[in-house]
DNA sequence: ACTGGCACTCGCTACAGTCGAGTGCCAGAG
DNA sequence: CTCTGGCACTCGACTGTAGCGAGTGCCAGT
């Protein structure tokens, strides 16, 4: 059980040289490329304890150790060395960023920034509706049985739907009715407008109920239920790059799974108090994402969260780079959302 | 030069064969399979005519035949039976997009739909601005210094965009922009917005100049310049089903070429009076997918055509059922958008 | 013009043999 | 008690050979 530094240097080593060769690595090369000052037959019996604790394991008899699953993790928990951001990456970072206009832009901009710099698959979840106010409520007529309802979220984020009216409705109606939605919602964070929808129909003057029944019905599924959550993904094509040594030669199973948007969030969105999170092959509860991993993190302006971003890529990864570059990339985005 | 009846169907029955199969054929098993009403013989000698035009080829000296891209070509323009839908099809269509709420609703439906029914990857392109009119522009405002631009257009689409003023704006000064903007550009397209614009600025009262100075240059990128174009994807999962044989190993080209949208466009978006194309391997003018084939074709309400859809597979497709399908689901969904 | 027959090609599979990286174990040194 | 050098062993990767068989091209015959 116990596991000395050394064998802690060699886990380490080995989780390095795997990463970045790709190949299962023996105790010879290990020795040759890294200063541990004992001798390879040294690091073989240490290699056998490793392996007895299920950190490491052998594909073949007569091959070099591979990193399992429970030795990356403890590599990425007690092992890695923080690898900080390049200046120029970090200038890469605020120059991709500063020229956007626009939530959408942000989001996009991110994603696939994200993408770039760890080469990976990224996905970033705009800011969750849940965790919003509203910031104003616009009714704009279509037609006379239609109206176009337009919500401005103070995290930026816009959602329009069609309303169909049971009757004609007057313009002055509208206007009323802009008022009233907008008197009782802005200011109230999404997820605790139900009751009040409620309380506007009750509220709501007679000649006018009929036509908020219908709007507020469908305010509920704008604001609550319906797809609440959106998401931006970029660098699938990376998937492609490991030469399908990575995901055990499929990429359908991983491919499917970032066609989910429900896997996704809850891959990225299920945002917790802790600020980063590295999920490692089996650790995930996706059964198709069993051989990759995911670093994720929540962002949002100041200390408060309001989306998760991440990034997937196969269980050798650089988690030391890549939890770097993550966790920079949602600071920025944060103080970029800050800033308005 | 001269290819008989005989050796057309030869070669449909190459071609039928090895999509259903993904293996060469040879003479033998194809004289098994269709009832051609000679022997192997015969055949082989019209393989080798068929060979020495450039319709098929053989992998190996000792392997059976494949068609190539000519081949194909040959195949869609005159030996491809049209295999109508199924029933069953037909309803799954109209049921999966009966659904719709909405022009966002609408295009993921569809987009899906192709994906599954077609077994390959579909591209759907948003009722493009340039062929739309404005139905309506809002002005909300969001802080003293800014306003959020809302366009809605006639194709149901509905942009957005933050517009930073240079000094604080009265709420009278809003309502008087949004009815100017109104007035001139609504009903008109888009793409013939920019001159009618620029009158707006000469034709504002000296008070609103800077306002509606700054307001147009964002009016002008919203409507024509920025991202114009938006497009739907779905069932990328379907490149990895053909087990890598098809697009010769790497899905990676493929996947780069998916998530470049410039290239999508050009793919899809094309849309030209003729109402379905085909681009097989070669012909298609991106390099990343001269392994792949596309079906696409133009979409809109009656006669009009709004958008391009299709969808995207390995030149080894099943070219009569996948153009009958893009043609289904375009005709639906033109004749959904023009309930609207 | 079509067919049957025949020789030929060549990729695929199986099998045997060699090579070498890497291991586990053990006795001895520090 | 820990580390080291040495040694026998394992086993995958690679190579070369051989046989099989699907498929072809060609040719003589109907």
């Amino acid at each position: 059980m116990g596991l000395d530094d050394r064998k802690l240097a060699v886990l380490r080593a080995i989780v390095e040289d795997y990463v970045a060769t790709q190949e299962p690595v023996g105790s010879k090369s290990l020795v040759e490329r890294h200063q541990l000052g004992v001798s390879p037959a040294t690091v073989r019996n240490d290699m056998a304890v490793l392996e007895e604790e299920g950190y490491i394991r052998q594909p073949h008899t007569s091959a070099g150790r591979v990193p399992t699953d429970r030795g990356y993790r403890l590599f990425v928990d007690r092992l890695s060395r923080v690898k900080p951001l390049s200046p120029a990456e970090r200038r890469a970072i605020e120059r991709f960023l500063a020229g956007a206009v626009d939530l959408d832009d942000v989001v996009h901009r991110t994603v696939r920034l994200l993408a770039q710099l760890t080469r990976q698959v990224a996905v970033v979840q705009y800011p969750s509706l849940a965790r919003s106010r509203v910031r104003h409520l616009e009714l704009v007529p279509i037609s006379t049985t239609r109206l176009m309802l337009v919500m401005i979220a103070d995290t930026g984020r816009v959602e329009q739907r069609l309303v169909e009216m049971p009757a004609p409705i007057p313009a002055d109606d509208v206007l009323d009715l802009r008022r009233l939605v907008n008197e009782k919602l802005v200011g109230v964070f999404l997820s605790e407008t139900p009751p009040l929808v409620q309380a506007l129909i009750e509220d709501s003057p007679p000649h006018l109920r009929p036509a908020m029944t219908t709007l507020s019905t469908v305010l509920l599924e704008t604001l609550v239920e319906r797809h609440e959550e959106r998401l931006a993904l970029a660098g699938t094509a990376n998937l492609a790059r490991g030469g399908l040594l990575d995901f055990q030669g499929s990429l359908r199973p991983i491919l499917e799974a970032l066609e989910e948007q429900v896997v996704l969030l809850k891959l990225i969105g299920e945002v917790e108090p802790s600020t980063l999170r590295v999920r490692i092959g089996d650790e995930n509860e996706i059964d198709n994402l069993r051989a990759a991993s995911v670093v994720s993190t929540g962002y949002g302006p100041g200390t408060t969260i309001v989306g998760g971003m991440g990034v997937l890529g196969p269980t050798r990864m650089d988690y030391p780079g890549t939890i770097a570059t993550v966790r920079a990339v949602a600071r920025y985005v944060g103080e970029l959302l800050a800033q308005n």
